[in-house]
DNA sequence: AACTCGGGGGT
DNA sequence: ACCCCAGAGTT
């Protein structure tokens, strides 16, 4: 007997039921995390967007650093978007933290620091997508909105035994419209919430699921039929693209300040937009040296005068979708031709070059080379 | 609907 | 290796 069978009118059912037994379950096992003790829809609102496709341990550090520095929405407005994107740096999808700061001075010039608050209205700020907005509507303002996250498709489709592509849009529909169902049962719309994405990450987990200490197991589909692991279904994805980069890094030293780097903000729309790294050339196929380089234009001045360091650094980033092998080539400038450097590059000394947001593959290579 | 956007942790 | 993570924006 599962929980998709016939509903008898007048028959207390499973989808009566579920709601509150998560809350229950959650009111047992809940990690006390630091955004569940506020009603801030700007703390709630920062917590979900670093959370976007981040696992809590990750971003709970980040969390404590923006709070603490942005202690509320005009703060954050007021910062630089470099100042943002290095508080984030390390965290991933940087247009999150451009997203983010967008919102903050919208609602700080537009609305005199005073969140949106309902599930609609927070649809329309920039950054805000279906998952976040109900997470805000509900944590903040207990409106009773479903939120489904990866959490959500896991345990539904288990539960209810439910085979959809969860990639699918049609898919989406379906886990959308029976959360929304599932949530009108709950005693409290946001413990509901909370309740069913810890569930997820502690209880129902994608590997080796806690099924025989679970409080639903008598009437979850993919238990009874041992289906556990089969569920969600979910559609393989690209394969990873193979990218090299041979990076030249471009030094002087300065009579006063010592060493300083070349570098520059990256504004193609590719990855680690507004992000700040060094001269680069990419190539589809690896290259062994520079001289296998055919070397553009505005490094024509530059480089026949320079000296090179030695043997190139090589690093490798590893990306959801890329996959990044970075060689390193240090040059050092004469001074005095120092200036004459292609479009868009200035020198900063490595304190200052800390102070910038950066890959984690730059930040690596400074580490190596400069401890 | 398909693609793109990071980085880290678990198995 | 592969998978997943409190997803969203763009094409």
């Amino acid at each position: 007997m599962d929980w998709q069978s016939d509903n008898k009118p007048n028959e207390v059912t499973v989808q009566d039921t579920f709601a509150p037994v998560l809350e229950a379950w959650y009111e047992r096992h809940k990690r006390n995390l630091p955004w569940r003790h506020t009603r801030d829809p700007y703390a709630i609102w920062l917590s979900e967007v670093i959370l976007q496709q981040t696992r809590v341990a990750q971003g709970l550090p980040y969390y404590e650093r923006f709070l603490n520095t942005y202690p509320h929405v005009r703060a954050m407005a007021e910062a630089d978007e470099r100042d943002i994107l290095r508080l984030w740096q390390g965290l991933g999808y940087y247009s999150r933290a451009r997203n983010m700061h967008q919102t903050a001075r919208q609602i700080t010039t537009e609305r005199a620091g005073k969140f949106p608050d309902t599930y609609q209205s927070l649809l329309q700020l920039k950054g805000i997508g279906a998952y976040t907005a109900a997470a805000i509507a509900s944590f903040a303002f207990g409106e009773r909105v479903a939120v489904v996250d990866g959490n959500v498709y896991r345990v539904l489709a288990r539960v209810f035994g439910i085979s959809e592509d969860i990639t699918t849009t049609q898919a989406r529909k379906t886990f959308a419209t029976l959360a929304q169902q599932l949530i009108q049962a709950a005693n409290d719309p946001a413990t509901y919430n909370q309740a069913i994405m810890e569930f997820g990450a502690i209880q129902c987990t994608p590997v080796a699921p806690d099924c025989l200490l679970c409080p639903v197991h008598a009437h979850c589909v993919a238990f009874q039929t041992g289906r556990q692991h089969l569920l969600p279904v979910k559609s393989k994805k690209a394969a990873v693209r193979e990218r090299f980069f041979t990076y030249i890094v471009l030094t002087r030293l300065h009579p006063d300040q010592g060493l300083q780097l070349a570098m520059r903000e990256r504004t193609d729309r590719d990855v680690w937009q507004n992000l700040y790294d060094f001269y680069l050339i990419e190539t589809d196929e690896p290259k062994e040296s520079l001289r296998e380089l055919s070397l553009p234009e505005n490094l024509s001045f530059i480089l026949p005068i320079s000296v090179a360091q030695g043997h190139p650094v090589k690093l490798v980033q590893l990306l959801s979708h890329q996959r990044i092998r970075g060689w390193f080539y240090q040059l050092i400038v004469p001074y005095e031709a120092s200036e004459r450097l292609p479009d868009g590059f200035s020198w900063f000394t490595p304190a200052a070059a800390e102070q910038l947001p950066k890959p984690v593959l730059i930040t690596n290579y400074l580490q190596n080379q400069l401890g």
